[in-house]
DNA sequence: CCCTGATTCGC
DNA sequence: GCGAATCAGG
């Protein structure tokens, strides 16, 4: 792997973004662990890990204190799902590009790439949690085309480039699929099946 | 089993 | 420096 300047500056945003490594690597289009081993190197800023490795166990203080501590969550959450980072920070970065992408939302809208709108697992995310919770007048979701034709700014494929904050930060911009918020090159890259994925040892 | 990220260690 | 192998928690 080289990891050039531009590779670095990716594989930062990504992380900044709080996908997971594996997300990051296939983005990359390289493994878990080289993304992780070089995030380490980087002296990125480790993120929530499920486990404590080397443990020493010294002393058995019990409780100490009890340091509140702010446990410091990054938006992480759904990296796993079918969408991915970018559009949610597209969508609350992007000035004037179109609203959230309503992929997972709506999946038939998206019959373009089975193979990524399909997942099974996907079925895990929509989860009714709140059974007593009365039901909401949920405004519905504007739909993606514009509804004044005569103003007619189509829905731009919001992929980001480059490092966002710096001067030459911006979004894709191309023609995105019907129902996607990427255009046909980017969105082949943004969905990828959960299987298939390189970093199960092969 | 699937996932996750961290560390180790041969290269 | 790199990353596969390994470890370890959910």
């Amino acid at each position: 792997m080289e990891w050039t300047e531009d590779t670095i500056s990716r594989l930062k945003e990504l992380w900044a973004e709080g996908l997971s490594t594996a997300e990051i690597g296939r983005r990359l289009s390289i493994t878990k662990n080289a993304v992780v081993g070089k995030a380490h190197r980087l002296g990125l800023p480790a993120r929530p890990s499920p486990i404590r490795r080397g443990e020493k166990k010294a002393a058995p203080e019990v409780a100490p204190k009890a340091t509140v501590a702010a446990t410091t969550v990054p938006p992480s959450a759904d990296a796993k799902t079918v969408e991915t980072a970018p559009a949610a920070s597209a969508a609350s970065a992007a000035p004037e590009s179109v609203v959230a992408a309503p992929v997972q939302a709506t999946p038939a809208a998206a019959p373009a790439t089975p193979q990524a709108a399909v997942q099974p697992k996907v079925a895990k995310v929509e989860k009714p949690a709140a059974p007593r919770a009365p039901v909401k007048p949920k405004p519905l979701p504007q739909r993606i085309s514009d509804p004044e034709p005569k103003k007619r700014r189509g829905p731009t494929c919001c992929w980001p480039i480059g490092d966002p904050g710096t001067p030459g930060f911006h979004f894709c911009g191309a023609v995105p699929l019907p129902g996607k918020p990427y255009c046909a090159e980017h969105a082949q890259i943004a969905y990828v099946k959960l299987r298939d994925r390189r970093d199960n040892v092969a």
